[in-house]
DNA sequence: GCCTAAAATTTCAAGGTTGAAATATTTTGC
DNA sequence: GCAAAATATTTCAACCTTGAAATTTTAGGC
């Protein structure tokens, strides 16, 4: 992909958008070690096995791995890994989808609801108060503006 | 830490703040990925490489593991690792700090300065070619809202 | 001058992550 | 029907990551 126009020609606006995109990563890193920290405490599991659960959770008829791994934005082994641990702790069980034997549906098991239920309140705390400095109307602006430019850059890619 | 009052107060503020976090990490993930292949393909680095590589290059004179650690918001025993893959590759150094031989300070090389240089301008490039679509006044805005949220968030604990 | 505490780093096990190769199964073209 | 292409997943090596334990060295208290 050749860089834009707009690339090429305000080299003042690529400098705020290079300090917007560190200042990014180092706000969600703060905040994703935190999150890892207490789950780890907490609920004794990690960051990414709450992802396969909370997107499972949204789905009770289960997901195929490949969906899995697109809508968790992480490569097809690493679901894998992750869907294996929880089977083994009770959580996640496996099946197969119609007569199509390639295929292996993930979905929570009753087990593996309740503990969701449980991590994704203590969750949406930690949250809030992660978040605490950030108004009602800067989150709604913030989200608005961020929600914008993924979805712009996807569709292109 | 409790819970702020306006924690309590507004739990639509909280849902808020709960859709923010979850586009931010998002553009951040698909930002990263990018970045992560882009660095593979063009310099056959990684984005922990680059970002120790980063790091040392604003401080010429070297920095302590435990500095290198605290800036870039990773446990030690990692950048042990990744400093020792960037030595091997002849691209950092380590020395020791005044008589001091618990110390250990890396620094870049000749050949690590030139390579990270390149690294910079073609990384400073992406960015604006995956912020594209966000204009100079909303990078500017997001970002000073980050900076806050975050060194509030902080300087708290 | 010792002994203990503190400080800086490394080591290590367990798990997460990717990308590529391998495996297994189904679909398609003929 | 069958060979080849396509699809879904797993396996694997290399690297990243953490948190705790171990190691090495220095600083402090006496």
């Amino acid at each position: 992909m050749d860089a834009s126009p707009e690339t090429l020609e305000k080299p003042a606006a690529n400098k705020e958008r290079l300090r917007l995109w560190i200042r990014l990563l180092r706000a969600a890193r703060v905040v994703e070690g935190e999150l890892r920290e207490r789950l780890k405490r907490e609920f004794d599991t990690t960051l990414p096995r709450f992802d396969v659960m909370s997107a499972l959770y949204r789905q009770p008829e289960g997901m195929l791995m490949s969906d899995l791994s697109r809508f968790l934005l992480v490569s097809n082994g690493n679901v894998t890994g992750i869907v294996d641990r929880l089977v083994t702790d009770g959580f996640v069980v496996r099946a197969n989808r119609d007569g199509d034997r390639r295929t292996s549906i993930a979905r929570l098991t009753e087990a593996g609801s309740a503990r969701f239920a449980a991590m994704a309140e203590a969750h949406e705390i930690w949250i809030a108060e992660l978040l605490g400095e950030v108004s009602e109307e800067d989150a709604r602006r913030l989200s608005v503006m961020l929600k914008a430019f993924r979805s712009n850059w996807e569709n292109e890619h």
